[in-house]
RNA sequence: CGGGGUGUAGCGUAGCCCGGUUAUCGCGCCACGUUUGGGACGUGGAGGCCGCAGGUUCGAAUCCUGCCACCCCGACCA
C-alpha cells in the first residue's frame, strides 16, 4: 500500500504538517500566519463547538457577540493585561485606500483614524467596558457570557492549528458578586474543559494551576488542562482564569449589594481554541492518517459499496440505504459514499486518512450471504458480520473505539510521566525520554526561569490533585511541599 | 526579529555547481477502452511569466543584486 505520510519517527513536525494537509483539514493560506480551514477540518471544529456550547449552556451560560475592533485606549486601562499582549497586536490605522499615479492601490494617508483600533487578541477589555453598563445591582449577577469568535495574535512563528496568527475560539467572561463564587466558576469551567477533552476528544489531560510567570496577563490564578502529545511534548489545551477584581477596577464595574454598598465585581475568563484540533491530531493519529474518536467524528460510520455492474450497484445500494436509515434512527452519524467516480480501494484509503472510526463495505457477495464487512480505524482490523446485527455491533463498536482511544492515550501518558529526584536526572529524562517530569521545585520564579533557560522545559502546571509530600527542589535543594509537572511544550 | 534552508504544472521533484535545441520524471487532471472485495491498467491529451523585479550575456531556471513567500532552529506565545 502506498504510504500516506512521513513516519512519525522521521520528523514529527513534517508528519504533523503532512497529516493536516493530506487529511484535508487545513492549509497555509499565504496570508501571514493565517490558515484556511477546509470543510472537513471545519466539520470537526463544528462538532467541538456543538458539544462545548451544549456544556456551557448546561452550566448556565449564554452566548453574545462583541466587536472585532477595540479602541486602543481600552487597552491602557489594565496594565498587566496590556503588557501581555502589546507585542503581538494587529493595529488598524486607516479606513480607506486610493489609486496612486501608477494605477496601484495605496493607503490614503488622509484617511487616518483619530484613534487606532486594535484587532482583538482577546476581548476582556471591550467586554468589561460593556459590563460596566450592564451591571448595577446584585440582581444583575452573576453575568455568565460566552462568545464564539476569531482573534488575532501577531505571533513570530506559526503552525497550523497550534499557533496561527488568526484563530477561532470561544471566550467566556463572567462577573460575580463574591470572590468565592468567581473562584468556583473558574474551577467549574476547567472541569468542563477536562470533561470535554477526555470524554469527547479522548484526550487525557492534567488539571492544574499555572505558576505566576505562566499566568494569563491580568489573572490572579490560571487553571489549565495540559495534554501530552505523541512526541513527548506537552500542549496547553485550555485555560480558565480567576481575574479577581482587576478588570472590574480598571473598567469601574461596580454593583449595589443587598446592603446598599457599592462593590467591584469578581471576574473570570476561560477559553479554548482551534488549537484543540492540533491536540486531537497529535494525540491519536498514526502513520495511516488521522484517527477520530467517535464522539467527535463528523461521520462516525462510512458505507462503501462494492460492485461491477449497475444491477449489483442497485442491489448493494438498497441494502446500504436501509442500513443508513436504521443507523440514523439510532443516532449514528453515517455516510453512504455512493460516488461512482472513485473505486473502493481509493475510498478505503481516503477514509483511513480522514480517520472515520468505522467503515462498512457491502458487496454482491454480502448481499447474497446477508453479511457486511466492518472495519475499525483504531486497530485497522476487519471482520464479516451478519446483516441483522449490524446496527447493534456498530453502536457497541463506536463505544469501544472511544474507550480504546482514551485508554491508549492514557497509558501512553502514564508511561511518560517520570518522577525525578535530582537535576541531573531531570535533564537526562528530558533529553532521552521527554514527556512530563514530576519534580520538586522551590516555588521561586528564579529557579523556574533557570530551568527554562538551561533545559527548555517549563512548568506546565501544579496539578490540582498534587499530593502533599515534603521534598527538596531538584535545583536548589530548598524545601518543597509538592511536585510540579515540567515538560517541553508547544 | 536573529541563524539556516527552500521556491520549477494542482502536489512531489530532476536540471542550477560548470549558462546553449521544444525544461525532466512521478502522482493528480481530461478523453476512450478494459477494470472495480485495499490507492487499477493501456493508449492518447491538456496543463509552466522556472517566486517577483532588476542586472550581466549573443543567449539565464542556471551567474549577480534587491525584494517577497514558505519551512526548520532560536526569542515570543494559546
Amino acid at each position: 500500500m502506498a504510504k500516506n505520510l512521513t513516519t512519525r519517527s522521521e520528523d514529527y513536525s513534517k508528519w504533523y504538517n503532512e497529516l493536516v494537509i493530506k487529511a484535508d483539514l487545513a492549509e497555509n493560506s499565504g496570508v501571514r500566519g493565517c490558515m484556511v480551514i477546509k470543510p472537513y477540518g471545519f466539520a470537526i471544529w463544528e462538532r467541538m463547538q456543538a458539544e462545548l456550547d451544549r456544556m456551557f449552556k448546561e452550566t448556565g451560560h449564554q452566548n453574545a457577540y462583541f466587536p472585532l475592533f477595540i479602541p486602543k485606549s481600552y487597552f491602557s486601562k489594565e496594565a498587566s493585561h496590556v503588557d501581555g499582549f502589546a507585542k503581538e497586536c494587529a493595529v488598524v490605522t486607516h479606513y480607506r485606500l486610493k489609486n496612486d499615479e501608477n494605477g496601484g492601490i495605496v493607503v490614503d494617508e488622509d484617511a487616518k483614524l483619530e484613534e487606532e483600533l486594535i484587532v482583538r487578541p482577546t476581548s476582556e477589555t471591550i467586554i468589561w467596558d460593556t459590563y460596566r453598563k450592564w451591571i448595577q445591582s446584585y440582581r444583575d449577577l452573576p453575568l455568565l457570557i460566552n462568545q464564539w469568535a476569531n482573534v488575532v495574535r501577531w505571533e513570530m512563528r506559526t503552525r497550523l492549528f497550534l499557533r496561527t496568527a488568526e484563530f477561532l475560539w470561544q471566550e467566556g467572561h463572567t462577573a460575580h458578586a463574591t470572590e468565592k463564587e468567581a473562584l468556583a466558576e473558574a474551577e467549574q469551567m476547567i472541569n468542563v474543559y477536562a470533561d470535554f477533552a477526555e470524554n469527547f476528544m479522548a484526550v487525557p489531560v492534567i488539571k492544574g494551576f499555572k505558576t505566576e510567570s505562566e499566568r494569563f496577563a491580568g489573572a490572579l490564578e490560571t487553571y489549565c488542562i495540559e495534554a501530552l502529545m505523541q512526541d513527548g511534548k506537552a500542549l496547553q489545551a485550555g485555560t480558565s482564569h480567576f481575574l479577581g477584581q482587576n478588570f472590574a477596577k480598571a473598567f469601574d464595574v461596580k454593583f449595589a449589594t443587598k446592603e446598599g454598598k457599592q462593590e467591584h465585581v469578581w471576574a473570570t475568563s476561560w477559553g479554548v481554541s482551534t488549537r484543540l484540533m492540533g491536540a486531537l491530531i497529535m494525540t491519536h493519529s498514526d502513520d495511516n492518517g488521522l484517527v477520530l474518536p467517535p464522539n467527535l467524528a463528523p461521520d462516525q460510520v462510512v458505507i462503501v459499496p462494492i460492485y461491477r455492474s449497475d444491477e449489483q450497484f442497485e442491489a448493494v445500494s438498497e441494502v446500504a440505504k436501509r442500513l443508513v436509515t436504521e443507523l440514523r434512527s439510532k443516532g449514528v452519524r453515517v455516510k453512504f459514499d455512493n460516488r461512482d467516480t472513485h473505486k473502493p480501494g481509493w475510498k478505503f484509503n481516503e477514509y483511513e486518512l480522514k480517520g472515520v472510526p468505522v467503515r462498512i463495505a457491502i458487496g454482491p457477495k454480502d448481499v447474497e450471504k446477508g453479511t457486511v464487512e466492518i472495519a475499525r480505524r483504531d486497530t485497522l482490523s476487519k471482520e464479516f458480520i451478519d446483516m441483522s446485527s449490524v446496527s447493534e455491533k456498530v453502536i457497541a463498536l463506536l463505544d469501544e473505539i472511544q474507550t480504546n482511544l482514551y485508554t491508549k492515550a492514557s497509558n501512553f501518558r502514564k508511561e511518560n510521566i517520570t518522577s525525578v529526584e535530582s537535576y541531573d536526572e531531570f535533564k537526562k529524562v528530558l533529553e532521552d525520554k521527554g514527556g512530563f517530569i514530576s519534580a520538586h521545585w522551590d516555588g521561586t520564579p528564579e529557579t523556574e526561569e533557570r530551568i527554562k533557560k538551561e533545559t527548555k522545559a517549563t512548568i506546565r502546571c501544579i496539578p490540582l490533585d498534587a499530593v502533599e509530600e515534603l521534598g527538596a527542589c531538584v535545583v536548589t535543594g530548598k524545601p518543597s511541599q509538592k511536585r510540579v509537572l515540567f515538560a517541553k511544550a508547544y
